[in-house]
DNA sequence: TTTCTTATTCGCACGACTTGCAAATTAGGT
DNA sequence: ACCTAATTTGCAAGTCGTGCGAATAAGAAA
């Protein structure tokens, strides 16, 4: 995703107009390598801008994918993230407690896939699955107690 | 997925009834390679079965999620997609129409993560995305015309 | 076969996430 | 300062999936 200032100009030479919430959402989502949900970026805009709308926020998210200046993961769990991040990257996921992680990933370009000649491919999204290091701890530290997740964050892969 | 006798050899060792809507959907699973959404799949099993219930596909389907029998699928885009196919493969997504194609992928074992030292990865998923041979040419004919395009069937992708 | 216990089914309400809509507001040009 | 089209908002509504309780049926036991 571009700098908010580019952001600016690129809004205004689209006829679009440049309003102080979207003004803050590009601010928010510029360089954040969180993978937030709507609804997590509408907490931290709340905070910022008290009174702005969830509506504006999924709005305004849905224009910057349009433009391309950002993408939709859905990793299966129910809400949608959003990723800035427009270099050529993939994704780690942990299954436990649910963050996202960019990651490049070397290798991908000799990927061949077999028996679809029928198909003109475009792109290829890698995920891998795994546990971070701090839920590995607290795996380790006890097997039976729940250790603490927010949730926003809680894993709900393969429910 | 195992054969529906199989599993329902499986289920009576796990203490499980073998009831005739779990039988019918053993059946309609088995060997599936359509990726159904539940709804889908609800629809044929009340084709053979009127009366069953929705939430009763549900619940096989987690059953069976949940003994490994099959997994999910979220290519982002509405309902949650099930695969009974069991072996080392991967997805083709063709961005048009929506369909899901298995596909062996050769070069997986060679990709490598950079920087996630601090994760122990488990499972790695490759999707391709691109377009089938059938809505190309549908492209051809028509740049503007929609083609037809069955509700459950419909790409949501980046929407 | 009849009985009994417990798993299942079913339907409805509810929850999470996202979008449609219409009224009120505002950005930005004239 | 004015105008007009773009935006923002809040609420209703839609989609997907699950919790829950009552009714039902599977499978073991007698």
């Amino acid at each position: 995703m571009q700098t908010p200032t580019e952001l600016a100009a690129a809004y205004r030479s689209q006829g679009r107009k440049l309003t102080p919430q979207r003004q803050l959402l590009f601010q928010l989502m510029h360089g954040n390598d969180k993978h937030p949900t709507a609804e997590a970026l509408f907490a931290e805009a709340t905070a910022q801008m008290p009174g702005i709308s969830l509506r504006t926020v999924y709005q305004t998210l849905n224009e910057l994918a349009e433009m391309g200046e950002l993408q939709f993961i859905d990793i299966g769990g129910g809400a949608t993230r959003f990723d800035p991040n427009l270099d050529d990257h993939h994704h780690v996921v942990c299954v436990d407690c649910g963050q996202i992680r960019d990651v490049h990933v070397n290798g991908t370009a000799a990927l061949k896939p077999v028996g679809i000649e029928d198909f003109t491919i475009n792109e290829v999204g890698v995920v891998f699955q795994g546990v971070c290091s701090t839920c590995e701890k607290s795996r380790a530290k006890s097997h039976k107690t729940a250790h603490a997740k927010s949730p926003a964050q809680q894993a709900k892969i393969s429910k």
